[in-house]
DNA sequence: AGCACGCCGACT
DNA sequence: GTCGGCGTGCTC
């Protein structure tokens, strides 16, 4: 038997593959094959790798090529489709193959004995066999998606579902306009229509948050009885993501529901992917592989020749550019699907005019006694959490700066403990000024915890539930919360943006919005963006209540500026008003998504060391085609005690910034420069 | 990234 | 006398 070298990917920053030599043993005599798996000595280590080249010579000196341990030959090889979309993302977002590919198999796959695969591959084909027998007991393949469609779903099903080539379609439907019974129309269409063909069918569903949105998932599977439903997301436990995982890549799940990472899941079969709420911020990775399952999974449906859906209520700008160019197919939803269910009324409260008082302005007090008396639910919106956002002393002038990080540390009074919201630095309230002494130190501003404690004072028979990270920190208390509210347990429901997403409280007729201008004058110009999506999706909790309770519903927001654009937008539900004029001006400023940027991050001990190693940075190639800015410290400069900066790139080409980005990284890595740094293509938060 | 090796400060 | 700090170098 021959010597073969295989070429391997490793989980690792550096940029090369690895040949290792593989020996057919007498009693494994399995070839592999590029898309397998295998397990290698790595230095000191042994770790899992993916064969990307099967080759008989290698250029590496023979000495130093080791055997592989073992190739895992149980499981179907990922294909070619697979193996370039990681290739695509590796080279986009400029990080090695590996990097991509292996964290996208479940750690159990890559580590665990074989045995623990067998007993996986065991359990998800019986799985696979009893939904078959359940399907020929059922004798015909009609599923249970029974809810009739009004005219424009209608429409947008077909539309998809007409559907034979890569096409991206933009479903913009306001809240409650059933976006859902779309999807789920678009699916049973397109599987009857495989089905026909003898063809098999898988589909990709993708939500940002899986917890927040338990309501598709039994939707789902109500409305596919007979078929295989996984899901995938970080949550599951090892186990399940490797039976999961292996029964998209094995063609026996026909639907697979997930969060950002279940955008590289192998499905064989792939022939739809929905990206539900596709402006949400949670399909951007923020660390390590900082990638847009959003933009990944259209670049897969254009691979594969599929249709692709992204479906918002306040798609993304760039998404909505798109479809103003005709790029993207744009299927609009203009009315509620429940006839009865009307829009809740926008309102604003001046509070110039109305003074707040612990943050609540009469007017709004005023609607939530009506609401208590009427026995109906509010909820009041207040995207901070805490007691207050900051500690002073007014003698001598102290703030409660955190000692790590330029950040102020947060009050959270329940626990009696100042809090750093950046490095988790936790500190005891102290009794007095720690300057000067001064027994009188203050909360500043107000977060969810003061608001909660006032709301108590005013209505003390009101039944309140504050829901954010601090009261949800225990897994599974946000389910048992959100169960309360549904239950009808909760009067008023306070929250940061975790009430905003998902939940459609039954009862609920007021929303209030507390403390939102101050995203209005933001450094990052997306802010404005993501505060009318936040404020608008919150507002969309209002107003299906209307029918059951027979009142109109009614939003309510504080603020200083009634007469800014985004309020006005907001007051009209306009969000195609507010991306018109959000679009005018990010042209004009010459701004995403009219430029393609890339930002360069640098972390050291000491801001000069960070900002030297960009300078260099900045000057290393010619970069025709490309504005590179100066580089600056990052807002927050100082996180749990490293200082940061940043290089911005800009450039109208994409084409033109990944041409440069390439060899740009290549420089930089061979700079062997001792500090740490980190590339963001695409970068959203800046 | 790990993981080793390697050379200088406060402690069982 | 050692434990351990993180600089430097390597991984087929």
């Amino acid at each position: 038997m021959h010597n073969t070298i295989l070429q391997i990917a490793l989980d690792t920053p550096l940029d090369t593959t690895f040949d290792y030599r593989y020996v057919a043993s007498t009693e494994n005599s399995a070839q592999p094959q590029i898309g397998q798996f295998v397990r290698v000595p790595f230095g000191k280590r042994e770790v899992a790798g993916l064969i990307v080249g099967v080759n008989k010579t290698s250029d590496v000196d023979p000495q130093k090529i080791r055997d592989v341990i073992e190739l895992r030959h149980q499981i179907t090889a990922l294909s070619s489709h697979w193996m370039q979309l990681c290739e695509f993302a590796a080279e986009y977002y400029q990080r090695p193959l590996g990097e991509v590919a292996l964290p996208a198999v479940p750690k159990a796959l890559r580590d665990a004995k074989v045995g623990a695969i067998d007993r996986a591959m065991k359990k998800i084909a019986a799985l696979a066999k009893t939904k078959e027998a359940e399907t020929i007991a059922g004798a015909e393949t009609a599923q249970h998606v029974t809810h009739t469609l009004n005219e424009q779903q209608q429409q947008a099903v077909d539309a998809i579902a007409a559907t034979t080539a890569y096409a991206c379609h933009l479903l913009f439907g306001i809240t409650g306009s059933g976006k859902t019974q779309v999807y789920l129309q678009a699916a049973k269409a397109l599987l009857e229509k495989t089905k026909a063909r003898g063809e098999h069918a898988q589909i990709l569903i993708l939500v940002p948050e899986i917890n927040l949105t338990p309501q598709l998932e039994d939707q789902v599977r109500a409305s596919f009885p007979r078929l295989n439903v996984v899901s995938l997301h970080s949550q599951l436990s090892e186990g399940e993501r490797l039976r999961h995982w292996l029964a998209a890549h094995e063609g026996q799940a026909d639907i697979v529901l997930g969060t950002r990472l279940a955008v590289l899941a192998s499905m064989p079969h792939l022939k739809l992917i929905i990206v539900d709420e596709e402006h949400d911020s949670s399909y951007k990775q923020q660390e390590g592989l900082r990638y847009s399952a959003r933009d990944l999974a259209i670049w897969r449906a254009r691979q594969l020749a599929i249709p692709v859906v992204l479906g918002s209520a306040t798609p993304s700008i760039e998404s909505w550019q798109h479809a103003e160019t005709g790029r993207y197919k744009r299927l609009t939803l203009t009315q509620r699907a429940a006839a009865q269910a009307t829009l809740p009324r926008v309102g604003l409260i001046d509070m110039e005019r109305d003074k707040a008082v612990e943050g609540l302005c009469p007017s709004l007090l005023s609607a939530l006694r009506e609401r208590l008396a009427r026995g109906e639910q509010s909820l009041l919106f207040l995207n901070r959490r805490g007691y207050a956002p900051v500690m002073h002393c007014d003698a001598c002038g102290w703030i409660s700066n955190c000692r790590r990080c330029t950040a102020f540390m947060v009050l959270h009074k329940p626990e009696r403990r100042l809090r750093c919201h950046h490095c988790s630095l936790e500190l005891r309230v102290p009794q007095s000024c720690p300057t000067c002494g001064n027994v009188d130190i203050q909360p500043l501003g107000r977060g969810t915890q003061r608001v909660e404690e006032h709301l108590q004072t005013l209505f003390p028979e009101a039944r309140i539930l504050r829901i954010d990270a601090d009261s949800t920190r225990r897994k599974g208390s946000a389910q048992e919360a959100f169960e309360s509210v549904h239950r009808g347990d909760v009067d008023i429901l306070l929250g940061t943006q975790m009430v905003a997403k998902g939940h459609d409280f039954k009862r609920l007729t007021l929303v209030g919005v507390i403390n939102p201008d101050t995203a209005l004058f933001s450094q990052d110009y997306r802010a404005s963006e993501r505060l009318f999506a936040q404020l608008m999706q919150v507002a969309g909790r209002a107003g299906r209540a209307a029918s059951e309770v027979g009142s109109v519903s009614e939003v309510l927001v504080q603020t200083r500026y009634p007469q800014h654009p985004l309020y006005r937008a907001l007051m009209n539900q306009d969000y195609t008003g507010f991306a018109t004029s959000v679009l005018e001006e990010r042209h004009s400023a010459g701004l995403p998504p009219f430029v393609f940027q890339a930002l360069l991050r640098a972390e050291a001990k000491t801001v000069d060391k960070a900002l030297e190693f960009l300078t260099t940075a900045k000057t290393l190639l010619d970069h025709e085609g490309i504005i590179i800015n100066d580089p600056v410290p990052m807002t927050i400069t100082r996180v749990a005690g490293v200082e940061r900066a940043q290089l911005l790139l800009e450039s109208t080409s994409r084409t033109v910034l990944q041409a440069f980005l390439k060899p740009w990284m290549q420089a930089l890595r061979e700079s062997k420069s001792r500090l740490r740094w980190s590339l963001e293509v695409d970068p959203v938060d800046i």
